[in-house]
DNA sequence: CGCCAGCACTCATCCCGGAGGAGCGCCAAT
DNA sequence: ATTGGCGCTCCTCCGGGATGAGTGCTGGCG
């Protein structure tokens, strides 16, 4: 399981120096120290350290590798005499190189895969949302399946005079509809030839295509269903690419609870701006989808502030072996990675199995 | 504008025994109160309202007044030496008899119906639920129109070898679609077929209606196609249905800048589960419809602690005269109801009149 | 050179207790 | 009936002392 960010050549090189500077004694204590933090959100002190590490070291010994490490950026203390906490970089490294996740029991992966409704995409995808909610506690997220610019099959059927509504079937079964409003009025016989012409001659091919061609082959068509047709390609086009990428999130409530978040009132307002901010959160998870496995972006890291005490888990999933979405959990910075990282990950390939038996 | 809760009858003997109970100066220091609570949130003393309330009296005099207020259950102090704040009493009785309205400006009315989307009934209603929220920077709702059980155009579609999608244009134009399994496998002519049968013979009619008929006539068909014909009342039964009623909700975000609300993170997040739980609002709201005009529900009137300090201002909306949804909005109690009941109000007529006229 | 016990120091938190102020209730005077 | 005045209550806002957690540093020990 490979986990990053943005900027992979600089990440590694990074990465390569920090395993070096911190000698093993500072990575144990540094462990101990995120997993004592994310258990119970204190700041931790050298003498718990000192009894939670396993090494045999007092507390003395523990406060001089924690200086270290405060130097060098992975912990900070809230005030002179606390404890330390992670800092988003002590959380990059402890995820990279330190965390060790535990697989899901098979019983946990069935009863995940049961959760997973199945007859229909629009359903199965806002489940995916919903078990990842469930499950971790946090806000689901899940980018709708790209849809391929192609149809099924097309029909119009006469609402008005001068008002057809188009109906739509995408390669993958979805049904799409829109109404257009046309300059001529169309009798339902012409409706059906134009519906037959589009459908034995184009089915299948994205819409681009067919805009050429029928463009070529307009000339043998009367002039008013050229118009029809052309109508049709516009809305049909517009119809799949409007609907074509959303994200659905579920659990926001749960966010509310996080006493992390919930005590920034602003805080907490901003992020939920956020959610209801579709196109931000979108790019973010579409960042996702080009690399491969579980990624996580930590606290501001992917660049937005709302996110600032918050990771975002992702991973994407896929259709027939091409990425077509991505899967992600959204919750504070101190959470359990062990148990969120493959609560992802699987459900990620559930889903992508899922959508491939279709 | 009437605005009243449930129990009509009883309320309005106890509106007549208030209004008797309380003479004049005491109607308007209650509402000269209620004025300036909703205005700053803080408890009102008698200097202010000394001030307030255009009457020339003296705070002494005012506190005698309010005392007698205080104990007939309209207004509270939460601690000795505060002011007085209302109590759920007190607001009922504000806006069933002292509330005062303004109707909204032709201005503010064309800018609110420029925002309403007309192009699909889902898209109307859910800006329609925007729009409140926007206006009143409250969480507006809207319940979905119950669609007549009826179709106006009916079509099968061949997806694969005994997997027909079934699509369904219904009276209200809005497209319905399904996926149905059948036990034979049809020849797209016999789909054109049954299709054709169903809209030539009962476009129009509701579903019952159509199973009552079928059943009769059934002996004159095929065995399959009468199959087939049940399977897709059945189905389309149960699309109509199922989509039929949902509750919209946007804007619960400006709930949490609220800072009556906000100061209690648990009764948020209980307000913020309700919101999840669709069918529970959906009670309530429905509720609403049943009577005419804005009605509002103070507190827990509802029955629902959650909504403990919270008010909900609704309108049914119609098509063609008859009452199909409910608009409204959900906020703090203590929320300028002069300005939110006409907006809720004028929100229900344009949806009314955008609905009917397609 | 690594480790560690001990000590001084710094803060955050908690818990008073007093001062200030808002506002009420009551009463006696008008 | 109205009102000025007085005493009272209770919230809020400090400031200060006590407590406790945890650090940084230093000097000694193996």
């Amino acid at each position: 399981m490979s986990a990053g960010g943005a900027g992979f050549l600089c990440k590694i090189v990074r990465m390569a120096n920090e395993t070096q500077q911190l000698n093993e004694r500072a990575q144990l204590l540094l462990k101990a120290l995120v997993e004592r933090y994310i258990a119970d959100g204190q700041p931790v002190g050298s003498r718990a350290l000192s009894k939670l590490s396993g090494l045999d070291l007092s507390p003395a010994s523990i406060r001089n590798v924690m200086a270290d490490l405060e130097d060098m950026g992975f912990i900070a203390s809230p005030h002179t005499s606390a404890g330390r906490i992670p800092t988003a970089r002590g959380y990059r490294f402890f995820v990279d190189t330190l965390l060790t996740v535990k697989p899901l029991d098979r019983i946990e992966i069935n009863q995940l895969e049961g959760q997973l409704q199945v007859d229909n995409t629009q359903k199965l995808v806002t489940s995916a949302s919903h078990v990842l909610s469930e499950l971790t506690r946090f806000a689901g997220v899940v980018v709708t399946p790209r849809r391929s610019a192609g149809f099924r099959h097309i029909e119009f059927l006469k609402l008005a005079e001068k008002r057809l509504l188009l109906i739509l079937v995408t390669a993958e079964g979805d049904v799409q509809n829109r109404i257009i409003q046309t300059e001529k009025s169309y009798s339902p016989s012409e409706l059906v030839e134009a519906a037959n012409i589009l459908n034995q001659n184009y089915a299948g091919c994205s819409f681009e295509d067919i805009r050429r061609r029928v463009q070529a082959e307009l000339k043998q068509l009367r002039e008013d269903m050229g118009q029809l047709m052309t109508a049709a390609l516009a809305a049909g086009d517009q119809a799949v690419s409007e609907s074509s990428e959303d994200v659905v999130i579920s659990g926001e409530v749960n966010l509310l609870g996080i006493d992390d978040l919930s005590s920034n009132m602003n805080k907490l307002r901003d992020l939920f701006n956020l959610f209801e901010h579709r196109t931000t959160l979108l790019q973010l998870l579409d960042h996702s989808s080009r690399a491969q496995g579980v990624q996580i972006f930590i606290g501001g890291e992917a660049g937005l502030q709302p996110l600032d005490e918050c990771s975002v888990v992702t991973a994407p999933y896929e259709v027939d072996g091409k990425v077509v979405g991505t899967v992600g959990v959204i919750g504070p910075t101190r959470m359990a990675y062990e148990r969120v990282i493959p609560i992802v990950d699987i459900t990620a390939k559930l889903l992508s199995s899922a959508l491939t038996q279709r």
